[in-house]
DNA sequence: CGTAATTTGTACGTATGTATG
DNA sequence: TCATACATACGTACAAATTAC
């Protein structure tokens, strides 16, 4: 009871905690891909035993990252790694909107343009590319009650993305994230948004069905993975609402 | 060593672990204000000898509600109710642009109008008042490099927040929420926002030094407190880039 | 300035509950 | 039915920070 392995010691004296070093070594893992979204991982009791550690431990490093998404547990059945944990099509407009009012809409999407770019100064600083890197480039519009209300450009690294050509047929049916985490085994960790005011060229006058050179509310975004790996510069045009607008005149 | 109490036999098949109900009851104290935020509560042992469970149960309800922004622990010292957990004034606008770019500006406040007002729809709605119930209106500029960038009007309800006065002088020194949480002990649980477009009225072009008519970003906000209580109802206007604006033309 | 008491934080080992296949 | 896996709970021990004496 009281005879206490010289390990143990030395363990104690450790300033850095023995869950929250499992816990960055499972995270690890995770992000270099050495499992992949909704692998199991080995259960607690051979991590604690491989570890040489007690099974609540293992379950202290496995429930934090549960919390931080990373893992999910099903009892009974074990620990897998987490799916994105992004679930829904950023389109912060039309989300927040949702909150706001409680309303709930649905929308169509229609790809409008797919192919490769390249020379878009703005992708590639926020994609930390070359200027002359290759990046794919989706025009899409989201459509609700038959009206367009948004029109984005999205921007992505060809290197990163070798063969996206093949999911072009689901961007009208799955969010742009669920298609290139099924495929390329990448989760949306993080997504940053900067709002601002555009006025409408003429190709996305066309797209949201309006005049050129009315103002539209413009969402730039950059989409992250693990390691602050940026992955996806967009920027959409959304219509907001007009009777709103124009009761704020007088 | 075999021999369990019938108290601890009832408790092991209870569906609803333990540590779950403390961790509810300490949410439900904190709530309810019966403690303040800043308070200190009762410490792990205390706690696990009045509710008659063990340490480690108790050690586990709180850590979750120091997850959750409620409580925080410090080594030593104990465990306190958490102080508000939106830190930044909530000028999301802004709050976005600086994590994007990476910018990093700071502020100087200006209250141009404060009063008492009533019968404006839509901050009733939001603040689930009656349309006749007396509001607190605050009507502030925020200016950076001695431009302003900012204006925005907040209602809140007399009835919550009365002697709201005497805050004033303050609200051109610390946030609206540091000084609400510090006078009126209620923290700022959540906000939501709506953003949008809007034209200039003339109020409004004079407090941001453009002309009337102008498009401008506009953020309505809703702040919550404890049991989803609506306490804030915000609009702002921003100027957003006005290069980028022009840019946008071509 | 050290020492003791208090408080949170970490870790272990054990026992039992509960879901899965 | 049974082995396996996660979930909860207890009790104990010690580490580390804080405070009062």
């Amino acid at each position: 009871m009281n005879n206490k392995s010289p390990d143990q010691i030395k363990l104690a004296a450790d300033p850095i905690p023995i869950y929250y070093k499992l816990q960055r070594q499972l995270k690890e893992s995770i992000e270099n891909g050495r499992w992949t979204p909704g692998e199991l991982i080995p259960s607690s009791r051979v991590l604690a035993q491989t570890y040489g550690i007690s099974m609540g431990t293992v379950q202290k490093a496995i429930s934090h990252l549960v919390n931080e998404k990373y893992l999910y547990s099903v009892q009974g059945k074990g620990t897998f790694v987490a799916t994105t944990n992004i679930k829904q099509e950023s389109l912060r407009y039309v989300r927040l909107r949702k909150e706001f009012d409680g309303e709930d809409q649905t929308f169509e999407i229609r790809v409008i343009d797919f192919g490769v770019t390249d020379g878009f100064q703005p992708a590639c600083s926020y994609l930390k590319a070359r200027i002359n890197d290759a990046l794919y480039r989706i025009k899409r519009v989201f459509i609700t009650h038959s009206e367009p209300i948004v029109y984005n450009i999205s921007y992505l690294p060809r290197k990163m993305f070798q063969g996206l050509e093949e999911l072009v047929g689901q961007f009208e049916r799955a969010t742009l994230y669920e298609s290139i985490e099924k495929k390329y085994g990448l989760p949306t960790v993080l997504n940053k948004e900067l709002f601002g005011i555009g006025l409408a060229d003429q190709e996305t006058a066309e797209a949201l069905g309006i005049e050129a050179g009315l103002p539209v509310l413009s969402i730039e975004m950059v989409s992250y993975t693990y390691k602050d790996q940026p992955y996806e510069y967009r920027i959409s045009y959304a219509l907001t609402n007009m009777r709103k607008l124009y009761r704020e005149i007088r």
